[in-house]
DNA sequence: GCAAAAATACCCCTTTTGGGGTAGATTGAT
DNA sequence: ATCAATCTACCCCAAAAGGGGTATTTTTGC
């Protein structure tokens, strides 16, 4: 990850401006950073003044730690989350190192070695910036073990580019704070599976229960039969009876005819 | 499959009617029947008044055989099609099974023992529709041993259909050969392969090679190892290895994620 | 012409899909 | 209250994907 910004990701970054009052932000600049280092989480939250932060987008890898992180961190956990504890202390924001704003017993506190350490997260750079209405917009990614810590000079890197990085995620918070605030009663959100299932209605001719239809979703959005599993709570063994009875409905034999029925859905 | 159509069904056929035109045609018509009927391979051609067939869309389930028969046909055992031989004597079209205008013979023929038997079709369907200048349209259906034969009343629905049929075939192949004769000249050429190697280095800042670029365009068009290794002519360990590094260079690790990645181009 | 990159092919292994079965618990609609 | 549809869970198996390795040939760029 060299310093030096080419023409190139140049224009990545234009493209990635252009997108933050848009919902494929979140995937834009997840995978414009990606292009650039691993990591192995990626999420969007706004931290309120006071109470549980908001997530805007979540991306774990590992389908297990997906399934129980964001419950329990929401839940109360994120009280103990040293970015949380630090949103108000920062002047404007930054790009911070978890190592840098850890209290000094933190890795011998009970919120690490009880829950942060079950990630088996091993490094996590996070950005906090300040919004118009005094909460706190924060974008974090972490490595888990086995990939090693984040490098010195990947750090230095990404805090010579932090300005740009907290600009588009000022822009893409403020953004996402007002469309709440607004909160438009209906617009298209009509849910996935309902959507599914009117589009195989009417191109298939066949119908799809409501939980074949959140199979469906689930994996067109990318989970294995274990990761919907645990998004519907429900047995691996089931996931599978639904992925059969879907394929078998629309006489399909794979997930890419799936994606092939269901493109035009996005 | 019952003779009446509902009004959904009609609804269907509309949308069918609306996308003669359209290059989406081929995989419309193949899911509004598949939604009606089973088949394993799902051909529309053009039977020129002479010369090979030129194949407007071609599904044939099994890889292997995707990847043989169509060389096979084109190169010359078209000629003993008897849907082929039968062109030229239908006023305007009609649909019909192998079994009604196959030459008595034709199942003792060579052409059968040694070419048709080996794909393992026990029953084909067919219509056929005269075009304005003289070539012929030409869809074909069929399945292959253990989804047994098309059943009496199957047939007779298919016939009851067979006008509404024969017009959109009519109308796909029409557009389809006016098209190709204007030939533009550059009309968004540019192959799959160049869009992917473009897309993924602006997105993802990696450069895929050739090859690379062409299993990925292959993979997303569904083809499994195997089959885009028939594709390409080279062995499946090697077609599982150009996966393999697509993965690599583009931080992924499943099908989904390719597709995810690849999805603004389609 | 030479070195680097790409393409080819095969080996190993584990995990996931895909397709079949049975069967008990829940739910909804009449 | 009952009956059918649905959801649930587990069993089996074969095929494919996913990830690692080594090694040879071909292409490409300088």
């Amino acid at each position: 990850m060299s310093v030096m910004l080419s023409s190139r990701d140049m224009t990545r970054l234009a493209r990635a401006l252009s997108l933050t009052r848009d919902e494929s932000f979140f995937a834009a600049l997840r995978n414009l950073l990606r292009a650039k280092l691993f990591f192995d989480t990626f999420l969007i939250l706004i931290f309120p003044k006071d109470g549980p932060p908001e997530p805007l987008g979540t991306w774990i890898k590992d389908p297990i730690v997906a399934h129980n992180y964001p419950r329990l961190y929401t839940a109360g956990a994120y009280r103990l989350d040293p970015f949380y504890q630090y949103r108000g202390e920062v002047e404007g924001g930054g790009l911070f190192l978890l190592s840098e704003i850890a209290p000094d017993r933190f890795f011998n506190g009970d919120y690490y070695l009880h829950y942060y350490k079950e990630t088996r997260i091993v490094g996590e750079v996070g950005l906090l910036v300040t919004l118009a209405d005094g909460s706190t917009g924060h974008l974090s990614f972490s490595r888990r073990e086995g990939r090693g810590t984040f490098r010195r000079k990947e750090v230095n890197c990404l805090k010579h580019h932090a300005p740009v990085l907290l600009e588009l995620l000022r822009q893409h918070c403020e953004y996402q704070l007002a469309r709440r605030r607004s909160d438009r009663p209906n617009r298209e959100t009509r849910a996935l599976d309902d959507l599914i299932r009117y589009h195989v209605s009417e191109s298939q001719g066949a119908a799809l229960t409501r939980r074949e239809a959140q199979m469906a979703g689930l994996i067109v959005q990318g989970h294995s039969n274990l990761s919907a599993a645990l998004a519907l709570g429900i047995s691996r063994e089931t996931a599978k009876v639904h992925r059969r009875n879907i394929y078998r409905k629309l006489r399909i034999s794979s997930q890419t005819e799936l994606f092939a029925l269901l493109a035009e859905l996005f």
